[in-house]
DNA sequence: AACGCGGGGGG
DNA sequence: CCCCCAGCGTT
């Protein structure tokens, strides 16, 4: 890895390089970026992480008209910040932001802090996150790693290996670190972000268009399809469930949902009753006097997360009430409420009332 | 150091 | 089908 310790001209020239094509081709106009705020950078940094610019717009515009100030959302509970993060995934991060919004309440003032250590010490604020509120936000020097950062350095120096393992971390940091200059950090941080989304892709980088095309190893040595490598494979378990859709004989637009645990897969948020079996819920609707003689099983579906893929068989069965056994967490979904839920049981739930 | 955590998009 | 994406917290 030639580069791997760029000289002081090299690192000015790379700086360069960046802003000189923000000024030009930078994306200007990015909800977040207009009349930005460092809560507006720190929304819109927790959308989207692990999650593209396309998918996160509507939802922060969404989350920004009902929560537009720190203080609205920590005075908000915990179910309405779900409800708008409902359908984005990885809800730990809407669960973290309000905890941090309410700990910055109680401990900042209300206002955001704007040192490395403070943001970090909140949950849901790494690294990668707290440099990017810095130097977007509060205009100050501070290095980001994020996937596109990854991949742009790991071309420039042409990384050998998996850019996930922890010498690869360690190194890639440092090279960011280094490289980040000492003014205009936002608009330099902006420049990679929006060069490794638009120019330097996962797949065929348009390396024509990239300001670093002089400077980079991978580049010039013509392995940009090869470099950053990927991820290891290693196969994902398989899970079955099946999933009562529990309709309401007295409102056929009602459905029967039970809240997840706090913490864990969907914490917090809203789903239909699950089972392991066939018989676990057959046990569980004779348990509530449910006719399972007219219970319908719809055909398997899939879900697949990061680490198992989901084979569930929705089935639907009617009652008028839920006698038999005293409910906890339960719930009936009426038509036109609004309730925190994950995809898989928003997919349903359209299906089963369109047709 | 490895794993858990969603959902969507592109090849 | 595959892999990846403006990562972070837990173990």
């Amino acid at each position: 890895m030639p580069h791997e310790n760029p000289t002081q001209i090299e690192t000015l020239s790379f700086q360069q390089a960046l802003l000189g094509w923000y000024d030009r081709y930078g994306r200007k106009n990015l909800p977040w970026k207009l009349e930005t705020t460092p809560y507006k950078v720190w929304v819109s940094e927790t959308m989207l992480q692990q999650t593209q610019v396309n998918t996160v717009i509507p939802y922060f515009f969404r989350f920004m008209q009902r929560f537009p100030t720190l203080e609205s959302l920590s005075a908000a509970n915990q179910d309405q910040v779900l409800q708008h993060w409902s359908g984005l995934g990885y809800y730990a991060r809407a669960r973290n932001l309000h905890r941090s919004a309410r700990l910055i309440a109680d401990h900042h003032a209300g206002e955001m802090p704007a040192t490395l250590e403070q943001l970090t010490a909140l949950p849901g604020i790494g690294r990668s996150t707290a440099g990017a509120i810095l130097s977007l936000g509060y205009g100050k020097c501070a290095a980001i790693l994020d996937g596109n950062v990854k991949r742009i350095l790991s071309r420039y120096v042409n990384l050998e290996g998996w850019p996930g393992t922890a010498a690869n971390q360690r190194l890639l940091w440092a090279i960011s670190e280094r490289l980040t200059p000492e003014k205009q950090a936002g608009d330099y941080n902006q420049a990679l972000m929006d060069i490794g989304a638009t120019v330097c892709t996962r797949t065929h980088p348009d390396c024509n268009a990239c300001p670093l095309q002089s400077a980079c190893t991978a580049h010039q040595l013509q392995c940009t399809d090869r470099v950053p490598a990927s991820k290891p494979g290693s196969s994902i378990p398989v899970r079955k469930s099946w999933m009562l859709i529990l309709r309401n004989n007295g409102d056929d637009n009602a459905f029967y949902l039970e809240k997840r645990p706090g913490a864990g897969l969907w914490g917090g948020l809203w789903v239909f009753p699950c089972f392991d079996s066939e018989a676990d819920m057959l046990t569980w609707c004779r348990q509530r006097r449910i006719d399972i003689s007219q219970l319908e099983l719809l055909p398997e579906q899939r879900h697949t997360f990061t680490h198992f893929r989901l084979d569930y068989t929705p089935a639907i069965a009617w009652t008028s009430s839920l006698d038999g056994v005293q409910e906890t967490s339960g719930c009936w979904l009426k038509a036109g409420e609004a309730l925190a839920i994950p995809a898989p049981v928003s997919r349903l739930l359209t299906e089963i009332t369109r047709r």
